[in-house]
DNA sequence: TTGTAGGCGTTATCAC
DNA sequence: GTGATAACGCCTACAA
């Protein structure tokens, strides 16, 4: 008589091969198909699957072989947009190679980072993708090159997306984009349009990745054009809407010199639109405002915001196909995607004196 | 000789054992830190472990007992700010009671939902919560209750969040918040601005749950204040910016009797305020606007949009909690989260005539 | 306090 | 084509 699993409790390859029959070595083959089976054994066998419902235990497979067909990314927050799209390239990939996709949020907190490094390491992950720029303090991209390294001996794969590389004897894939180059081409938009005095509000501290990027094209454009440089950073921490309308009040209560305001991300920009609305100064007639990241919201702003596009969906899928399939052996790979000036209704020229 | 693991190999238990001298057992003991071990062994351990750098295999913990400590989320894409909001508060509960979070997208598919429902029963979730609203079609009720039942029996638990339940007879858990309320509510208050004459914009196809809800909360406002109902329903499948542009776009070329404009979500709206703009229609001098979710795009529109807010996050969090503390033996439960309506300045008194 | 034996569900290996 | 058997890495008895 054909073995009935206990009720209430999962079926298993034995309850599958008892109750068709066979034993649990052609269960398996007819499940994995990777090996010749009558078809009339494949007949009863799927049978016995379909009638106890039975399906395969992942956690054991993995043990026995095969591996976890997992792949991990570790995000600041899951709703800011830009991790959302890159969160969205990253599952979209994963999901075309056949993996599944762990989340971790970190919060910007280091140390947790570092902790769900570990997590997934005991996981197994077959990638596991840290998403956002990061600190570049020494001590903790150490304890990250040294983190890459356990990922590499357990056979699986560190990615840096939008953030800089490790250095090079650290074994990690690394995809960026270009945020120097944007704001330099943003910058130079700008001054083109006749803009003398650019305030860039970049939100957040130094050493931040991101903004040293930006930060650093807005600085070059400048020098390419052999104009002087008015740089306003902010003391702000975070990169919201609000630290853009503080950070403009400020700047108003101060200087009211400039003609144009660079935001280092579009969010900060509509924080910094709210403000500048509220001084009654008209956008862009009367101070052109620019963005970086090309969100939707940025769409959604009155005027609509000029700023510089990223595929952020590209990016998260680049990085995991080249965490998948990636050459033997290579040490660390780089990879840097464009990002180019989207021209809307937040610049002008700057008002006639 | 302390048995030294061959290089690229992940360590085991039984390295780090034959590397302080002691069993796999004590190994493991020390490590779960649930069993008297002496604190001279311990150390020993410790140590090996970190010149190992030993983790756990997850895989093989999980195999032997304890359980996977996952959960996973199926959502339409990651990008939907609702949706994100919602996969942050699962992200959130879940790492709070020491869970892990698997994501995946459906795209709004049915039978790539229920695919993907298998492969977490695969992947022996704890819980398999289904964001977003569902479709009401017979089959997929049908299939979906057995998805139930089948995770019920391997002790897991499906999760309904953002959608009625299946029926009293699906061992799911179900975490819904007021669709009806809040549309009735903000119905209510445009009339008593004194609209009579409000179109609903609601796209998506009829048997969508969040859709049919809104709609339902609509048309009872109408009905306590007797009045008689203009509802324009589109044809449109999706919830974007852009068919609520096409949708005032059709609507302005038949009827331009309307003052208010009840958009089915805050996204919707959007495209909606700038078809409007384009007819050089003033909101809300000319026309009222008004959304649902407050997403934080709601803030960007000019005029900030009068909206229906919904804690998304809540709903994940409650969604969490709930599927991973019920009680034993409870074969369904049901939450309602409330909505309530977020005023701003995009609605206001009708034109005089 | 510590160690030994067996099992979790699957796949790889080796026989038949 | 099919079936036993031994891993995979951990944990929970049961002994000592």
């Amino acid at each position: 008589m054909a073995r009935q699993p206990t009720s209430g409790e999962r079926p298993t390859v034995k309850d599958v091969a008892a109750s068709s029959g066979v034993s649990a070595t052609t269960v398996s083959r007819v499940l994995a198909g990777n090996y010749p089976v009558s078809a009339e054994t494949r007949a009863r066998v799927m049978k016995a699957v379909r009638e106890l419902d039975y399906v395969i235990n992942a956690q054991a497979r993995a043990l026995g072989g095969g591996g976890t067909k997992t792949v991990a990314f570790i995000v600041h927050d899951l709703v800011g947009p830009a991790f959302a799209y890159v969160g969205q390239g990253v599952e979209q990939q994963a999901t075309a190679e056949g993996r599944l996709c762990l989340v971790c949020t970190s919060h910007g907190d280091p140390d947790r980072e570092l902790e769900i490094v570990e997590l997934m390491r005991e996981q197994q992950a077959e990638a596991v993708v840290l998403v956002g720029g990061g600190s570049g303090n020494r001590s903790y991209v150490d304890r990250l090159t040294q983190a890459a390294r356990a990922l590499d001996k357990s056979g699986s794969r560190l990615v840096l997306c939008g953030r800089p590389p490790l250095g090079t004897d650290a074994p990690a894939t690394v995809v960026e984009y270009d945020n120097e180059g944007g704001a330099y081409a943003m910058t130079s938009y700008l001054i083109s349009l006749g803009h003398r005095d650019i305030a860039f509000l970049g939100a957040g501290e130094a050493g931040h990745s991101t903004v040293d990027g930006r930060l650093r094209g807005f600085e070059r454009a400048h020098e390419a054009h052999h104009l002087p440089m008015t740089s306003h950073r902010t003391s702000a921490v975070t990169f919201d809407r609000e630290s853009g309308y503080q950070a403009t009040r400020e700047l108003l209560a101060r200087d009211r010199k400039f003609t144009a305001i660079f935001a280092a991300t579009d969010v900060v920009a509509s924080g910094v639109l709210v403000a500048l609305r509220e001084a009654g100064l008209r956008v862009p007639e009367d101070v052109s405002l620019v963005g970086y990241d090309d969100i939707p919201l940025a769409r959604d702003l009155t005027p609509e915001l000029t700023t510089v596009h990223v595929d952020y969906e590209e990016l998260g899928r680049t990085a995991v196909r080249h965490a998948l399939n990636r050459e033997r052996h290579a040490l660390s790979q780089h990879t840097m995607i464009g990002t180019h000036v989207i021209i809307r209704d937040s610049a002008g020229p700057p008002p006639s004196p």
